[in-house]
DNA sequence: TGCACGATGAAC
DNA sequence: TTCATCGTGCAC
């Protein structure tokens, strides 16, 4: 059987929406120590396409909490929110342009305990915390890597959660998800 | 220097 | 609907 190909620059650098639809099915990969290699399959992710998107954190610019944002693609950014929980990102399109898809959900392949549903329940259960944003996601220990084969499923689309302050912005069906998928957090 | 608030999740 | 909990952004 083939090993799954791990995404890298390439699959990053490419229009924010393409990629988050990309995302859903992939597996997101954390060594986080040895004997504990930790492997959850993408079923939910929201896409952040710009510094105009009145919903991404990229809006307060490059010196701003989301710099990584502003970096070259196939990077994490994680963020600390609500004083408790860690959201993990990848970074995409071409350095220079803030882009990015934050990861929402995730199916347990291996070595994942407890709940799933959710960006801060997911970093949970993965072990991602602040010490991984800016991460280089093409490395060994931390990378995303294509599904195994073309799996049929149908992608919904959905406003994002959580951003109702973005006033336009947060009616845009920027949230993708596997149908069907009893992993989704807000099905 | 102070303060309001959030790309959340759980309890009530 | 409220609350836990704290880094960030911005007003002062």
């Amino acid at each position: 059987m083939p090993r799954p190909a791990r995404l890298g620059r390439r699959f990053f650098a490419r229009p924010t929406l393409e990629v988050a639809r990309g995302l859903l099915g992939a597996t997101l990969v954390h060594q986080v120590g040895p004997g504990d290699r930790r492997v959850g399959r993408i079923v939910e992710v929201e896409a952040y396409v710009g510094p105009s998107d009145r919903a991404s954190h990229a809006r307060f610019g490059p010196a701003g909490r989301a710099r990584v944002m502003f970096g070259p693609p196939g990077h994490a950014y994680v963020y600390f929110i609500y004083g408790m929980y860690y959201c993990m990102n990848a970074v995409t399109e071409r350095e220079g342009h803030a882009a990015a898809v934050l990861l929402r959900a995730i199916e347990p392949v291996k070595n994942v305990e407890g709940r799933t549903q959710g960006p801060g329940l997911l970093c949970r259960a993965m072990n991602i915390d602040k010490h991984l944003n800016g991460h280089d996601l093409e490395s060994d220990d931390f990378h995303i890597a294509a599904p195994r084969q073309e799996v049929p499923q149908v992608i919904v689309k959905r406003p994002r959660v959580g951003v109702d302050y973005a006033r336009r912005w947060a009616k845009r069906h920027l949230r993708f998800y596997i149908q069907g998928n009893p992993f989704v957090s807000r099905p």
